[in-house]
DNA sequence: TAAAATAGGATAAAATTACTCCCATATCAG
DNA sequence: CTGATATGGGAGTAATTTTATCCTATTTTA
């Protein structure tokens, strides 16, 4: 049942979110890893895949670890799904156009085009800074 | 790479988008699975689902098959997609609060929440009727 | 130079998706 | 009533993806 973010995505927001609570220190893998409740190599992998994108900074040996690379207000939601799963796709379709040879006759195809970039305009509007506001906001 | 609908939903878009164009006639697996390129048999598994949803009508025997069992404005892809991949999750805990211990002082979990009823209402806003109508309208 | 940390490749386990097979049941023509 | 032609549904298989784990290399500081 896709259409769901994966358990991959979860764990990422969860480091993030424990990496602005600590502000500008550096936290270890295994800190975040028992704080957050992630298998510790797993996390140690989201972690990199979170520095190569640019997220978030580590520095090796002693003393080292992980922080934020950036204002809070400055890493979306989408940042970090793309992140760990790669570009959101909706359908294949959406992002390689050869992977269906219906596309040219195809009626829906532009509704998934659509979908994701409305998904991902959504995505783009949550910051690790307005999460926690939105929470208070009443609907 | 989840946030992704499945092949069986494309498939069953295409089946009602079938279905749609052959009006009141009754169309067998064969012809709906050879036409739009869907696996034999596979098409007969998404068929029964769309049958069970009410979304599509069968009927036994010689001469028979299926059809739409409502107007195309009336089927919504929101219909379809929870029809063959059940319920839009977005996230494990926005169905199932107790799949997450966290849940209670997660400060992410409103979000998926919102996004879960903000991606139900997109998809609900698009049928079978307005989706070719969308396809000349200007962006 | 030793200790403590991340980097990265390879691989394994589990779950899900994508399908197939087979037989039961219904419907209709003759 | 019988045979041909459909769908219904359970069970099973294959392929792919997700969810990890292990091991070794490299970087950094004391
Ligand atoms: S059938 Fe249409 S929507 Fe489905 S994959 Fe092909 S182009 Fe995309
Ligand atoms: S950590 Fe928060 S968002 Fe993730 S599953 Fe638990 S409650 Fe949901």
């Amino acid at each position: 049942m896709p259409m769901q973010i994966t358990r991959e995505s979860d764990y990422a927001v969860r480091c993030l979110l424990y990496l602005k609570e600590r502000g500008d220190a550096f936290s270890a893998v295994g800190e975040i890893s028992e704080t957050m409740s992630i298998p510790r190599t797993f996390t140690s992998k989201i972690l990199q895949k979170l520095t190569k994108a640019g997220i978030v900074r580590s520095v090796r040996g002693v003393g080292g670890g992980f922080t934020l690379n950036r204002e809070p207000g400055k890493i979306t939601l989408l940042d970090v799904i793309e992140a760990v799963e790669g570009p959101i796709k909706v359908n294949v379709c959406v992002i390689d156009r050869k992977s269906c040879d219906r596309v040219e006759t195809c009626s829906v195809h532009h509704i998934w085009v659509k979908m994701r970039k409305d998904i991902r305009k959504w995505l783009e509007s949550y910051n690790f800074s307005n999460i926690e506001e939105a929470e208070n906001t009443p609907r």
